[in-house]
DNA sequence: CATGAATGAGATTTCATTCAT
DNA sequence: AATGAATGAAATCTCATTCAT
């Protein structure tokens, strides 16, 4: 029974999500064998099992690291002095949204994690959490808007950001399925529809 | 059973559709094998098979034909007079979601339709069809804004349109997977966001 | 229950046994399905099961009839006066293995009779039988030989029937599979193994 | 238990082709099932397609490696000094053809290959390759029959080749089919019609 | 810690045959 | 006599997972 640092073990593990999301990006969760994941980790069928106990385990782990680096993006535009206008914001977070699409191909796992919510308990469990938390941030962000005097008084923050939430995910469907979208153009699209804040 | 009539198989294949729907909304493309859709249609295998000539077959049938009722309702809203606002025009496709998700789990088809449009050319094709399909309905409206004078006369429907894309999936994800939103809550933020039309 | 003339329904089943000696010429017995055969009989399932009670009884039927218009052109070479030379002989039906492969295929069925033979009982026996019947012949031909004086006396027949037997499936696999010999030349090598009767 | 030797991977491969040549020939290619030769090999179905990529996959190494012991054979009768009378060789063929038939089947085979080849192209092509070995064979023995002075120097080998490549085919049908022949008593045809370098 | 051979349930699809009309 | 929709058993092959080495 060697022993192993910490370090080693938490390497291994990253290998193998690493692997995994490639192949989940390339060819789903259903369609990707765990044979895909081995030989694309370099690792054996044991090997991968001592880390991960089953397929679903690191669907799991996938998911639950995704959505972090977007929230720590998220996070910072509502710190940010002045407030981001709607459109300088949704065009970051269309932009995040392209750049990671070619580093590594974590949003192809998102619609994909939505399908599998709407099917695995497990699955429905922490996708709900995931977009509960990006639906916060954009009420958040409309309390912030309101304090701006973007908005009145009287507006209810939760109904905004329901609103808003949609930004995201249309512009990810966008972006993969139909493929001519530019985070530009969305921006631009969405600087006519809420001028707030918008110079002129 | 020979010499049936045209109306006898067109009614077979929607007894198939149909069974399949319900499995499909239940358990996803994938969790569902041809044997649950045998039995939701009390039919045998072959029977299925006389139908439709492979799995993919069925869920490509089930895609083609559950975008049109959708189509209609919006095209319908652009032939109004007046013009719906944003807010009108959004509480009434969220209570269409609504309402199909009842009647059938037509919407709960989507966002595995999306996943599958990734990973599946066939699907990948006439998902993007639907898509820019819908799309269009809202270029079309973001035109009709600007002739209500509701947007500036150098706006660009192609992008206004790509930003209001987002409502749909965004209600959709919320309706189906957060479980906490109700069309009239959507479209008070709308109504906030862009009170177009909107009287005070 | 109307009445159909004894030849109206000799003509079906020759419809359907002419279809069937296509399909199984093409695709052999197995890959044959009846689908295939009903299709190109233009016949429905219905009416093939008719005249057929199974797959085996078009099989056995086809069988049966292939053999006798060989058998007739063997006897007939046995009755020609003088006694045609072994060269001769194989060259006539060489050339008849060629003629028949062109016209509907019958000699593609030999083969796979001769493998269904091994694994079928009921094939195993008719097949048997029209061997039987072909090496009877050779035996025959030993004897007209011996007759002839191209054989000694002490010769025998059944013997030299069964060393002969080999020339037609030995032809048929070389026709079919190798695909590169003319009756002629496989006339010409008989003449040179066994002269009798030739010129010089 | 991973990390095997190359050894015993070899002689799983043999235990499943082992297992297959005696269920291939029980029952033929078609009417015996994948379970049946699991069964056979005492093997789970993982195990067989770990080692063979499909059905079709045995067949063909099973028709690769079936040839061969014969070529072998055949190679060495064209080595021997004298060069042995045709009744002789083809008594030590079909007496091959007999002890091979008892253990494990080899020749019951061969008929259900040359069916196969007619129907698939992949089959047509390596037993086309089998067959020209083996008429290769008699051709050379032609030239050297030639070499004997027991043919006229003007002979055509290929066309004498041609001739005796019947020989082996028409025994194997009457030893399999028929039943009723020994290699001694095709011997004695043989020597009967082509005395060359036989006594007296 | 790592390997990878082995398992075996389960998936999709085909097809000979039947029988109500 | 003829139709052709329907049956349902069976076939091939995949794949997540285990465990002896």
């Amino acid at each position: 029974m060697p022993r192993v640092s910490e370090e080693h073990l938490e390497r291994r593990r990253q290998q193998i999500l690493d692997a995994a999301r490639v192949c989940f990006a390339r060819k789903g969760f259903y369609d990707t064998s765990m044979q895909d994941v081995f030989a694309e980790a370099e690792l054996s069928a044991g090997a991968v099992y001592r880390y991960f106990k089953s397929k679903n385990d690191i669907i799991a782990a996938l998911a639950n690291q995704t959505a972090v680096p977007l929230m720590g993006l998220l996070t910072e535009q509502l710190d940010l002095d002045p407030l981001p206008t709607p459109g300088d914001l949704v065009q970051v977070i269309a932009q995040h949204v392209v750049d990671s699409s070619h580093t590594g191909g974590i949003v192809r796992l998102a619609p994909q994690a939505w399908a599998l919510a709407l099917v695995d308990p497990d699955a429905g469990g922490y996708v709900k959490e995931a977009m509960t938390g990006i639906r916060g941030f954009w009420q958040d962000y409309a309390v912030r808007m309101q304090a701006a005097g973007w908005l009145p008084a009287d507006a209810d923050p939760q109904a905004v950001g329901a609103a808003m939430f949609g930004v995201l995910p249309g512009f990810i469907l966008q972006h993969l399925i139909v493929g001519d979208i530019s985070p530009e153009s969305l921006a631009a699209g969405v600087r006519t529809l809420m001028p707030y804040g918008e110079p002129g």
